[in-house]
DNA sequence: ATTCAAAGAATGTGATCACAAAAAAGCCGG
DNA sequence: CCGGCTTTTTTGTGATCACATTCTTTGAAT
């Protein structure tokens, strides 16, 4: 999820094994939980790998995104106090961080934080469990992509979001989360 | 998926090994890929069984399938040409057979085959997996409660997917996508 | 130097086993 | 007849193994 791992790198189960200590049953459950999210791609032969997403695959999971995030975050505003946005607010900061030091591991962790700590507010478990596994599936191609951007600037769209949460602006927050959900992806696709 | 088994059923891995002739090992990555979807719960002691949905769950699962297959047919409307309507309009037929017969699985099954005709139009494989993920989730609870229904009349709201898909109706097969797709469930929440 | 085939190594699959935890059954006293 | 305790059975977990398949490497011939 947090693009550790690139894009079409091969997993084999005993290594997965020897990597954590246990033989290859556990390491062949939780490969056949992650094949199952879409988090790794499996092989005609059984081979386990990171995906390697095409263009097309890439603006389906923003759609996505868009869909179920604009949705989340609307759920989540009119539970959204005080104590929430200052949170989001020194998420958003380390964000900015991550950025400084061109850490794009720790650029995209921060960042699945912001938008995870707002949709816990929605209370809409089932919606934030699509809304991971479409983070789970994008994680590697997100940090190959990340790097190449080199961007230095911290996410604008952060701060129209925690504006249109103080203001309670519901139209402004589906605009703000669906533009911050898709501009860092449409440019990538093309 | 098509509600054979009821909620809280339990499950064992040695009970799903010996009904299809194999032996621990498969049906526990059986088991854990369908607990990764959503489709059984996991006990803390490690107990399977399928799930029992609350209303709010059930909402949430709802307003998850009006998002995505909104956007599905949406996608599908362009590329939706004779042939397809006339698939359609069978498998709708073949519904409304199930329907007479009172046949809550033939139902469940006939019902789905409708929408993945049509949503397999949109060329969106990502979307299409979390759809019948969201119908996964429901399988069981959709047999309980289409069995307390005892509908007699075929769906109301395919044959208005039929009528916009052939009047090219962006915005009418929106919604009643839509209204097929949450007034099943919206009633029985209640 | 390149290509193709054969030998070798590595990998996934399904099965079986020992063990600990949990559920179920049995038992006894009230 | 019922409740609480003990015993028995059931169940999931992790490990190991044999085997077939696939991938990789090696070697030789052109």
């Amino acid at each position: 999820m947090h693009g550790e791992i690139l894009p079409g790198h091969a997993l084999t189960l005993r290594g997965i094994g020897s990597e954590f200590g246990v033989s290859m049953t556990p390491a062949r459950e939780a490969v056949r939980r992650l094949v199952a999210e879409g988090a790794l791609t499996l092989s005609s032969s059984g081979r386990v790998a990171t995906p390697e997403l095409t263009n097309d695959r890439i603006e389906e999971l923003a759609a996505l995104r868009a869909l179920i995030e604009v949705e989340l975050s609307s759920r989540a505003l009119p539970r959204a106090h005080m104590a929430l946005i200052d949170r989001l607010q020194a998420i958003n900061n380390s964000v900015a961080e991550r950025v400084a030091q061109k850490d794009a591991v720790g650029y995209i962790r921060a960042n699945l934080d912001f938008h995870r700590a707002l949709y816990l507010r929605a209370q809409a478990p089932a919606m934030l469990a699509m809304a991971e596994t479409v983070w789970l599936q994008m994680g590697p191609t997100m940090r190959q992509l990340y790097g190449k951007l080199r961007r230095s600037e911290p996410p604008h769209y952060h701060r129209l979001i925690i504006a249109a949460l103080k203001a309670g602006d519901e139209p402004g927050l589906r605009l703000a989360v669906r533009s911050d959900v898709t501009n860092g992806l449409r440019l990538l696709a093309s």
